[in-house]
DNA sequence: TTTGTTAATGCAACAAAGTTGCGTTATATT
DNA sequence: AATATAACGCAACTTTGTTGCATTAACAAA
């Protein structure tokens, strides 16, 4: 189940997605916020969120949780799919918009995909 | 630095994956072998036979890691890149000798990639 | 075959990310 | 204002993987 009460949790960390395309990884929530809100509070809200659409997951390369806004997503349907770089450099993790074309796998059904695309972002990009 | 001397952790770890391209977790291998070798031996081998090019490694759905055999690989060059599936039903995991193409990315630099599909494997997709 | 070097191992302790249980607090409804 | 319960804080725990160090064993040289 998502979010149900607008608390103080809910708000700061709703702020916190409010520009942008760029993802955050809960350890860096927690280090950021970690003095206001218990770690456990952050990892809860950001389940819920999850859970109403509003925010989606993924595990960055070294297995970390990142999250990012969704665009158009609902409780009932995440359709916001679509694939994310992470800057090898400066560490920053950003959504591509953009669509991927699948191969072509016989005999298996496919459900999901997550593709992870790493190097140098605009910024560190010489 | 990779294996120098053929032990026999060395050896057993290498028949697991003698056959095919189907993947293993180090948790699998460690449930399954654990009480013939110790688990920081299992993780130091399969960490030193990719280093060598014997093995390559990725993360599965759950930020596990995972192994599997590389083809035509050494320990200069790391070139056999695919994607890899994993069974939502089953939780086994294979390499796709596939070649996928990555989407354009404007002022990026690209240097690597990983795809992770999920879906129903052969077994159990009806 | 014996010896010597050191890579590899086992063990225990640790680290990091995330989860769970439970008593307390605060949001929102009546 | 009173009430119900979602959300919270805290401590303890789980899981996967890592590190330091003393001991063992692979392997080549004598
Ligand atoms: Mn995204
Ligand atoms: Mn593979
Ligand atoms: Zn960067
Ligand atoms: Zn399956």
């Amino acid at each position: 189940m998502g979010v149900i009460r607008k608390t103080k949790a809910v708000e700061v960390l709703l702020n916190e997605f409010s520009t942008g395309s760029v993802a955050i990884s809960a350890k860096a929530l927690i280090e950021q916020l970690g003095e206001m809100f218990n770690k456990t509070t952050i990892y809860r809200v950001l389940d819920k969120l999850e859970d109403d659409g509003v925010l989606h997951s993924f595990l960055g390369k070294d297995g970390l949780k990142w999250y990012a806004k969704c665009n158009g997503c609902t409780s009932k349907e995440h359709k916001d799919v679509h694939p994310h770089f992470q800057c090898l450099q400066c560490g920053k993790v950003d959504c591509l918009p953009v669509h991927v074309s699948l191969p072509e796998i016989p005999n298996r059904k496919i459900e999901i995909s997550q593709l992870l695309i790493q190097g140098k972002c605009e910024a560190c990009f010489v």
